[in-house]
DNA sequence: CGCATTGGAGAGTGTCACTATCTAAACATG
DNA sequence: CATGTTTAGATAGTGACACTCTCCAATGCG
């Protein structure tokens, strides 16, 4: 299929296709002539997924090119590569490690982490991108005067243990290792606005049920 | 206390502090003279509240405009004041309607719902922000390829009933409706980078678990 | 033959959250 | 009272970002 045909049945506009290809989220089709290229389903599935990410995920889009490097990298195994996906993946501003709320908090979340035996590797995961959002996030509470110590934190962590065992459970029926990385950072990163949406209606839900009835 | 206290203590820079002034994220101070105002506690408080909202929840200035205006809405009741708040949050895109993939998540939505006994108000609740955010991922989702029905969301749906629990546990410890509404709003959003950033170190534990010990 | 499409590249657009610069008034200090 | 600092208020500028537009020459297609 050619690039008319591409935009068409992704529904992306041409103009936009050539951005990505220039920005490398999408691979240059086979050339056919000097002015001519083939794409292929494989570039439709890319562009969807590319697509995703960045409207859905809401994720840059140089971003999302290192995103996509590491699903692709055949240097890493399989956990790596999932690892480096979503290291690459946005984590809002980095925690003020000038301010002492953030020394607080990320004893907490080290606390936190010790509670729950997510000891796989606590120094790798204490020097990851994921634990430095959860300490900014912790912080900004602390700010707040919002207590956020490890036992409000810990109901919380266990729902997320619960929650990755279902995200694993779906990843890991998918048949290859291509399809496993691809499936993780896609679940990893679409299912976090249907996780958002859910927990707003369910507390819209749970507060008109405490408060609905007076008025 | 005046501009530049009200700059050291909060971290922010005075010209920031003019921005949100003129934004009117934040009231102005009680004027003094034609060139100086007095700025108090609440003003603190408040610009803490902004910085954390944009900066922590990446809400647009606009956007936190009118959240706060909804928890001060005096015209509305507590439940309701939080409702506006939360409707008036971002949401991501919306879904694109003329899309059949749209009108299937729609119908998954709604069939979720009604399977979570979730029917305050189902009309009301179709009609809100979060269930429109929640049917555009479902249809990203499904563009993708991955199966998104009431099976996979329900486990989802139910932690975010239990999520929801917690949070609304929270806000009752709060002793004034005023204070419960700004709770509200300021843990539902703060609490969001909190969740993710668990999940995605839930998500890396669990794959060391499943995947890690294999080169 | 003539019109539309393509790859490629550079420049332009609109949004957004600041940030810089200015002015005149007023306070703070010696 | 002189001098330097701070302030409110307003206008304009900045840098990042995700496109979007425009142009060109080569090619495909009817």
């Amino acid at each position: 299929m050619r690039l008319a045909e591409l935009s068409e049945r992704s529904g992306v506009s041409t103009p936009t296709i050539k951005y990505y290809l220039r920005e490398r989220l999408l691979p240059p089709g086979r050339r056919i002539t000097a002015t001519q290229s083939e794409y292929g389903e494989e570039h439709l599935r890319r562009l969807r997924l590319v697509r995703a990410l960045i409207q859905v995920g809401r994720i840059p889009v140089t971003t999302a090119r290192e995103v996509l490097a590491a699903i692709e990298d055949d240097s890493l195994n399989h956990h790596h590569r999932l690892g480096a996906a979503v290291e690459a993946l946005p984590h809002g501003p980095e925690a003020d490690e000038t301010d002492p709320a953030t020394a607080a908090a990320r004893r907490t979340a080290t606390e936190l982490l010790e509670l729950l035996g997510w000891r796989f590797n606590l120094e790798v995961t204490a020097a990851s991108r994921p634990f430095g959002m959860l300490v900014a996030a912790i912080a900004a509470l602390d700010h707040l005067g919002y207590a956020c110590d490890t036992a409000h934190l810990l109901p919380y962590a266990r729902q997320a243990e619960q929650l990755a065992v279902f995200d694993l459970d779906l990843v890991e029926e998918f048949p290859t290792p291509e399809g496993q990385v691809e499936a993780a950072v896609a679940l990893t990163v679409l299912y976090e606005p249907v996780l958002l949406s859910l927990r707003r209606l369910a507390e819209a839900e749970e507060s008109n049920r405490r408060f609905g009835t007076d008025g």
